[in-house]
DNA sequence: AAGATAACTTGTTTTTTACAAGTGATATCA
DNA sequence: TGATATCACTTGTAAAAAACAAGTTATCTT
């Protein structure tokens, strides 16, 4: 496993996110964070996807290396830990969106989805001032 | 290779977007096309980050059973096919272009780079229109 | 003190990717 | 017109990554 530099060091801005963050999993681990507000171990392992454990540690590893999230010990139980976004982290929130518009358009509705969609084309900055905030913006699927 | 569906039919927008069009390989064939204008199977070769002719087949077929490209014969060569973006792919430039913004705040900037950058901000909705008229927004790398 | 829980790590199998070489249908050149 | 080049792939294999299963350590609960 190699967390340190991108895969093949593009000089391509695109080519960069992608390796940054773009890999499946940790787009996923992410999207924890922002749309539900999870931010614990347990919390990834226990999503639909079902992402195996070495694979999330690796991820976890990667994305705190880029400085995308930061991890910090749960001050009231300290068997955990509590991961969340930084600066950086939060700064993804719109590529989230942009993804969630066009999956909208060509994945079949449910009344769940439309409300998201909604949400999103009515209320982008409360959106993204609520990713912000931490507060969830979906409860657990 | 399994081409027909998504792998793990998740039941998220998110997971959606990321199992049809947000492999590494797929997206950085999806740059080529909307910022390079690049439209055939040896231009995609010819990027930078060197996709793997077996990959690159493997993609391409995926898209367009997606119905994010077509492909048709070159009316000038007949050797050679012509991939373009369907109306499904063109909508992805609004997530390619929020790729770009986040890579632009946290990549070292080049002149070309803030060049792009500074286009986007101004002049979001010609960029589209760019991208819808099959004109390219960069030339080659 | 015994068992449960949270966050991992380690070892192994399976799948995917990368690399190298080859193929078939045109097209171009001598 | 036959020889060579080009384009878009396919096939076979080695290397890397992901998935699966089991084990570990520190802390917490009873």
């Amino acid at each position: 496993m190699q967390t340190q530099t991108k895969k093949h060091d593009s000089n391509c801005l695109v080519a960069y996110g992608i390796d940054t963050f773009g890999d499946r999993w940790s787009f996923l681990v992410l999207r924890d964070m922002m749309l539900y507000g999870k931010c614990r171990y347990g919390d990834f392992l226990a999503s639909e996807e079902q992402i195996a454990t070495n694979i999330l540690a690796a991820r976890l590893k990667h994305l705190e290396s880029e400085g995308i999230i930061s991890k910090a010990r749960d001050p009231e139980n300290r068997r955990s830990y509590i991961y969340s976004l930084t600066e950086k982290g939060l700064d993804l929130a719109p590529v989230l969106l942009e993804i969630i518009r066009w999956s909208s358009r060509y994945m079949k509705m449910t009344a769940r989805r439309r409300r998201l969609l909604e949400r999103i084309e009515a209320d982008r900055d409360g959106i993204l001032a609520d990713i912000r905030a931490r507060r969830a913006i979906l409860t657990a699927p």
